[in-house]
DNA sequence: CGCGTTTCTTGAACTAGTTCAAGAGGTGGC
DNA sequence: GCCACCTCTTGAACTAGTTCAAGAAACGCG
């Protein structure tokens, strides 16, 4: 079942039944538990992840072993640590199911070969790594301009439903500060 | 002159003669002096630069008319606003050049004629984002992970000529802390 | 349902980094 | 070779956000 990943593609790109069908035998389906990990540090990362359903984090532990979340994944987004990839080197990062989540595994490995035979799909990822270059420089920009409360606010009237979805010190860290921060600021909102 | 531009994606996949020779007819170079600008707030970007010499940076303004540096581009890296490029739309940002500079300019227009007929820079694109997209994702990290003071020691002790090269407070603004704040650190460091 | 773990809250003491302002250095252009 | 303008420094007062600690609430699993 990748119908929501042709879906997807199908927004950037046109692909023959012939290439739809070839690009099912390189892409497996895979179901995550909750807290479910598909990557920690230290290992090497060997594919790129498509979320179905579900949500997908990035996070990196400090030296006191603080959770600091680097991006999310949501349905119709791709996650995987791309310098570990690239290089073949372990990576600093951990990949994790933030609930159920179902995703489609699409190895390193043989993502050449399947280029290589289906052209149009290497246009399609150059345009999704475009679009996450847009959303990179966004994401530093509202780092860099807003405050703290003022980046949660903005966050959670862009999203409220995934406010709600996610445990509120994933969610800290993302926004550049502590939990107990947040706490503070949703308690003053509330009055 | 575009040998450097060649030499940079030999490093990511082979061109026949011929196809180098096409992509001379759709790439541009131009110089620009100190401070010149390529795109500024409200405009809409229409091409993606290379730098063969020199230093480009991305910036934007706060309502105070404060600068912030998002991103360097130094040789052989390629600098656009892909937020702008990509939906036609007014930009956020203004891409400068530090010092004088020397760029090739790739016009978004012919782009995708190019692509077509030389596949393999679509692939040469798609490994730049993706350095691109590993490079992002390293530098949250390093804002989440080190204070101001780590960070500067890092980057001077990483790029020190690069520190002498721009001015200090594009820098600090780039490592997210005041010029001010810069000059503390510079104090402290000196004893 | 009920227990254990995970998540969220609150307050007090603290600090990294900001803000504002004024002066001192540099340096590039003519 | 000089002036104007950029750029950097320094200090004092301040504040946004942290840290630590302890208790309260919520959730998910059996």
């Amino acid at each position: 079942m990748l119908a929501p990943l042709l879906a997807h593609i199908a927004r950037y790109v046109s692909l023959t039944a012939a290439e739809a069908e070839l690009l099912e035998a390189y892409v497996v389906p895979h179901t995550l538990e909750r807290r479910a990990h598909l990557l920690r540090e230290g290992e090497v990362c060997t594919a790129t992840y498509f979320v179905v359903s579900g949500c997908l984090r990035t996070y990196f532990l400090t030296e006191k072993g603080v959770e600091h979340t680097l991006q999310f994944a949501i349905e119709n987004w791709w996650l995987t640590d791309y310098a570990s990839l690239d290089a073949h080197a372990p990576s600093a990062f951990f990949l994790q199911a933030v609930e159920p989540t179902w995703v489609l595994v699409l190895e390193q490995r043989g993502q050449e070969e399947l280029f290589g035979r289906v052209p149009q799909l290497e246009r399609y990822f150059r345009l999704v790594l475009q679009r996450g270059a847009a959303a990179a420089q966004h994401r530093v920009k509202l780092l860099y301009s807003l405050s703290g409360e003022a980046r949660y606010r903005q966050f959670a009237s862009l999203f409220p439903a995934f406010v709600q979805r996610v445990p509120q010190y994933m969610l800290a860290s993302y926004l550049g500060f502590t939990p107990e921060f947040l706490s503070k600021i949703r308690a003053r909102m509330g009055e």
